[in-house]
DNA sequence: GGTCAGTGCAAGTACTTACTTGCATAACGC
DNA sequence: GCGTTATGCAAGTAAGTACTTGCACTGACC
């Protein structure tokens, strides 16, 4: 690869960039099919032409797009940060699901949609989240056998998980419900977690 | 309007039944843009033509379709059996919102795509689910002033439809996790949500 | 038997949309 | 200045799709 090449290549994946990011804000407003490739050439600020000559076709775009934004998340981060008190480790498990649900929320609505969850939407959307959810289950798993927590780990941090998701869903449907302050919605439900899980 | 006039109608009116049905079931899978007319059509064994002499376009017909499925739930027969043990109740109360939920579930999960939130989806899929919701914020109350749960009606009535929201959610996406036995699943999340509410 | 609404059928219209193509131009390294 | 590469522009193609229309048929009712 010569120096122009690789000149080239950066200017041509700086409008990548533009595309895909067109790409995902269409995407989550219209859905696979209501997005047409001129809203998204028009929203990039691109000719509808580059948009083809970069990425093929529609369906070759959109599955670049997916890959990009679930691309796989360091999570070493979180992990270190548990400190070993439950209930303040489990917020932060929370915050951090609740901010990698939010950053891919379109997509996983995409995902239960039938025809798309067949489709890359599907596998990729929940990448983050599941990572998340098996650490969650370590964790249970740890605390019930250390005798703090009582249930299933597996079912603990499905639940877990569900009580994030309906969150994160709720958030985005019902904003004026949903208006108060996030931290204090996760602290509460992570408490209604923990009372309902702790061992007693 | 003549006997024949009611005869007719009675034989257009099955007919209009076929096409919403087979409406939904496209739409489900496909979304609003997703699906054709001419498949809607042939779904519902039906000839185009008649589709949009019956319904005039596709947004009437969509229109219809939603509220054909959305009516107004009979709540009656949820409340006479409650009979004031709280997690019978609750059980109860759960089972029906699960019930109701997964009547309406692809309704529901359109209306959470942006572009179909503001058209007739989003106000309806909702409907049965808010009502209950409603009444379970009034049951949360009259617990709460008895001094059973602690915390507010309302953030516990949330609380309680987010987990079963997701849990409708994720038996669609991921049936195999939620293969076991509904009525265990449900009676696991109450009592999780009994513990954590219950005033200690 | 005659009437009439509801439907099937086939063809057609107007529009959208994914995708292409040929050419001019701009950016960049040499 | 020169060649290469990415892009813009404009026009076009082929397919799909919402919706229409005219006609023939059926089946219930009078």
């Amino acid at each position: 690869m010569t120096l122009q090449q690789i000149a080239v290549t950066s200017r041509s994946s700086e409008t990548r960039l533009r595309i895909l990011a067109a790409t995902r804000s269409l995407l989550a407003m219209k859905g696979r099919r209501g997005t047409t490739t001129r809203e998204i050439a028009d929203e990039a600020g691109v000719n509808e032409a580059t948009l083809f000559r970069q990425f093929g076709n529609k369906d070759a775009l959109i599955d670049a797009c997916v890959e990009h934004y679930c691309s796989t998340v360091e999570l070493e981060e979180l992990l270190a940060s548990l400190d070993g008190d439950l209930e303040r480790d489990l917020v932060r498990i929370a915050a951090a699901l609740v901010q990698r649900m939010e950053n891919v929320r379109d997509l996983i609505v995409m995902s239960l949609i039938e025809e798309e969850s067949q489709g890359s939407v599907g596998e990729a959307a929940w990448r983050a989240p599941t990572a998340i959810k098996k650490i969650v289950a370590e964790h249970m798993a740890k605390r019930i056998a250390a005798g703090e927590l009582a249930g299933n780990p597996l079912f603990l941090a499905r639940f877990f998980m569900g009580m994030i998701f309906s969150y994160v869903m709720g958030r985005k449907r019902f904003p004026e419900e949903y208006a108060a302050d996030p931290i204090a919605v996760i602290e509460f439900q992570v408490g209604m977690f923990l009372n309902g899980a702790r061992k007693r």
